[in-house]
DNA sequence: AACTGTATGTCGATC
DNA sequence: GATCGACGTACAGTT
């Protein structure tokens, strides 16, 4: 690799698939040139995902402040404003823009230099590249309604299909019933005509959702003439959290992934 | 590009720095092939940063349970044992594994795999990459004592040495005060003797905070014959947190980054 | 290893 | 656009 070569061994690569499609195509450039890499950068910017691997500087100031010194990293830029710089380590970034963020490149002094700003909350990052070893442009899918299974809402759905999982002679009432505190997971009544809030969490429940679900029986308490409980459904509790769950008085039902599946099936 | 070239045009670059450096000494292959792209995974996956172009399908299960179609995606391994998978928008990877799982490649049916472990939670994630257009392998620094300035602690640090800023006369008694319901930000004393707790808040303050507080002072009263009184600092509040404070008699105090800035320089 | 609280959290839904 | 709660949250610090 010589000094001569940079710059011009730009290579856009359609696979035999792609031609027909020329969906995938791509382009890799190493050892790029600074006014071609920036040139190509602002031109894919809104259209591709850019990842570039280089020695860079970075600085972040938003709503705290945060700055890089020169080392290799992985900088990625996506169509929709979102930036990453990622180290060898963590699922998460060191320093990024989210969606919405502008990005641009441009030289500076020499040196490959992109500049993001996002508003509300106002924040910046700027990156130095003194050194960009390689710069790739690709084409990247987007899944459409993208669905987790096992999130709390579709617990939540599930136990409003067969609430007596929850407790014996409950007639479910409403589902995400909105009050001043909050939105009430399901509301129900008893076999006694007692109101009965049910606070539903996925995995371990914590403290908070105990006193979350405290506030929604506090609220109820004070336009209901009828007595209230509380009942929190979680595959566990914290030891804080059954401590608070005794304290109020509310029951606790375990739920088991294994169940859930089970049901989710039969309905 | 032809087919025949596959696998053949591996390269691995030294810059001139990194000759005498070594460090930033990089692999990009173009349509790889595949037991060659399974071996050099393989082989890198513990010293470096592997990114992988194509179209992939993948599936999660674990904690929850999801699942990719076929289509063009960005694969990023990391030494650590994170795996990423981004598409073209969203800050958030669609699919991931954080540090400490167990990655590894094999060929299953004639299609590069990617197999995805970890222990507790158990997850998985399976990745089948039927065309693999680009595979990068790079050397990625990792900062040490990575420093986030501005942060809730730095307030609370700041606040401390000068408390007079939350309200004249008080006296820290402690900082981090240990209680069962968690750990109080700044525990103070005002001039009337009353035991004061302080809970920070970085940016906009929401109703858990103030329930947050309402704890704190809850365990406070049990245990002390003094009066306890709440005061919660933070940039903002929330409408329905503000809601909060007034009913259960907290004070708010705002600090601004300004302040925050200006109060660092001057300590 | 379990538990607690922060985060430049991000993201989606609701108002 | 503001607000609120969930998240496969991740991550760090403490017991």
């Amino acid at each position: 690799m010589t000094v001569s070569s940079r710059g011009l061994d730009i290579t856009t690569f359609l696979t035999e698939k792609a031609q027909s499609d020329s969906s995938e195509d791509f382009i890799i450039i190493r050892d790029p040139d600074i006014e071609e890499a920036a040139k190509l950068i602002n031109h894919n910017r809104h259209r591709r995902v850019i990842i570039i691997y280089g020695k860079l500087k970075a600085l972040y100031e938003g709503r705290a402040k945060a700055s890089l010194d020169l080392a290799p990293r992985i900088l990625i830029l996506k169509p929709d404003g979102t930036l990453l710089i990622h180290e060898s380590t963590k699922r998460e970034p060191v320093i990024w823009q989210p969606p919405r963020a502008v990005n641009y490149a441009c030289v500076e002094d020499g040196i490959l230099t992109i500049k993001s700003t996002r508003t509300n909350p106002h924040e910046t990052v700027k990156i130095e590249i003194p050194l960009p070893y390689f710069l790739g442009i690709f084409n990247v899918g987007m899944t459409e309604n993208y669905k987790v299974m096992g999130t709390e809402k579709e617990i939540v759905d599930l136990l409003t299909r067969k609430i007596e999982l929850v407790e014996k002679g409950l007639k479910v009432i409403a589902r995400e019933y909105q009050t001043i505190a909050g939105s009430i997971d399901i509301l129900a009544e008893d076999c006694n005509g007692n109101i009965v809030v049910i606070e539903v969490k996925r995995g371990m429940a914590g403290p908070e959702a105990v006193h979350q679900l405290k506030r929604y029986v506090e609220v109820l308490e004070r336009t209901s003439q009828r007595p209230v409980r509380g009942i929190l459904v979680a595959e566990d509790v914290s030891s804080s959290a059954y401590k608070y769950l005794r304290e109020y008085g509310f029951k606790f039902v375990r739920i088991t992934r294994r169940l859930l599946e089970d049901l989710q099936r039969q309905l």
